[in-house]
DNA sequence: GCCTAAGTTCAAAAATTATTGAAACATCAG
DNA sequence: CTGATGTTTCAATAATTTTTGAACTTAGGC
């Protein structure tokens, strides 16, 4: 038996009915869903990450997912992702179990984690088999051209894997 | 009338048959796929390009379609892609219509340019936005946090537009 | 100028990816 | 302890993106 709640009067509202985000907000959220949309990263959890990036202090669960009419299930998902990459914090507060989140202090820095997180696993796990690929081409007497490529491509490779870990120290900041 | 060629006497090998990609092949365009689909290229432009990127010479339409065993649309688009994006060039061989095409020179200014591509635009239709927002959070006295963090986000913006074209000048090269 | 090889277009189908919501789980305030 | 609150999980569904293929267009060789 849940209590009556909503306005007025009512005990403990259940369901405070959040307001929709407003057109500045909107605006913002745009901004953010586009921009990661370029790198593959879904609509809900750019909007989650924007709510809480114009929002005065840390926003719970719950209001995320009144204010955005996202799914519960976005809503952890979304949470997590963001958890995940480092891109925003979970403050506490005390009698209550509630999470309340806000963003990490240097959005550059979520970005270049990001980044770091996709494209590093490739570079790592294309390493041997690029030099294989160039191996064989070599072996096969492949065109100077394209040996040189591939050539290029190896070197790149070996670099950006070197110059990874100073961009950002990997777990620890 | 085309020369018998095929195995055997055949007259019109209208379907030359192609072979498919070699082992050496497959792990290269393993890895353009991987990484473009970071910056969500679909597969077959990635595949397409791998192909043109281990290959010799030039490489048609045909061989295309035929080695990687996708359809005439999907080349089609996917060539479009690449052109569009200034990352092959074709050479037209005297006498006859088809084009055959290579990869230009640069893979690093290829990157720039795609990743340009799909910034720029983005940040350029988002600045009056952003201004707007930042305008508004002013205007309404929100926290000195959150004005902190739209005028930081303003700043970045205006500057990468700035930087943009430095980058790599816009059309010509 | 024809006529056909070469390539493009685009609606429909297939594949992939994101979202939902109901059920399971975990935690802690009481 | 225990029960309700807060969160996660995940199979099903919805939305989006990619690919296909057949009809159409174009260009150039003859």
């Amino acid at each position: 038996m849940k209590p009556p709640s909503e306005k007025s009067a009512g005990r403990r509202p259940s369901r405070p009915s959040y307001e929709p985000l407003q057109p500045h907000e909107i605006e913002l959220a745009d901004f953010f869903v586009r921009m990661a949309g370029i790198l593959g990263v879904p609509r809900s959890v750019a909007e989650i990450y924007a709510l809480l990036y114009v929002s005065s202090g840390p926003v719970d669960f719950d209001q995320i997912q009144g204010r955005l009419g996202i799914s519960k299930g976005s809503v952890s998902q979304g949470l997590k992702f963001l958890r995940d990459h480092e891109m925003i914090l979970s403050v506490k507060e005390p009698g209550s179990r509630r999470e309340r989140w806000q963003p990490t202090p240097s959005l550059a820095a979520s970005l270049v984690a990001l980044l770091r997180s996709q494209v590093l696993p490739a570079l790592e796990q294309a390493q041997p088999g690029l030099q294989r690929v160039l191996a064989d081409a070599q072996a096969r007497g492949s065109q100077p051209e394209v040996i040189e490529r591939l050539s290029r491509l190896n070197r790149w490779n070996s670099r950006a894997l070197e110059l990874a870990p100073l961009l950002l120290p990997p777990p620890g900041a």
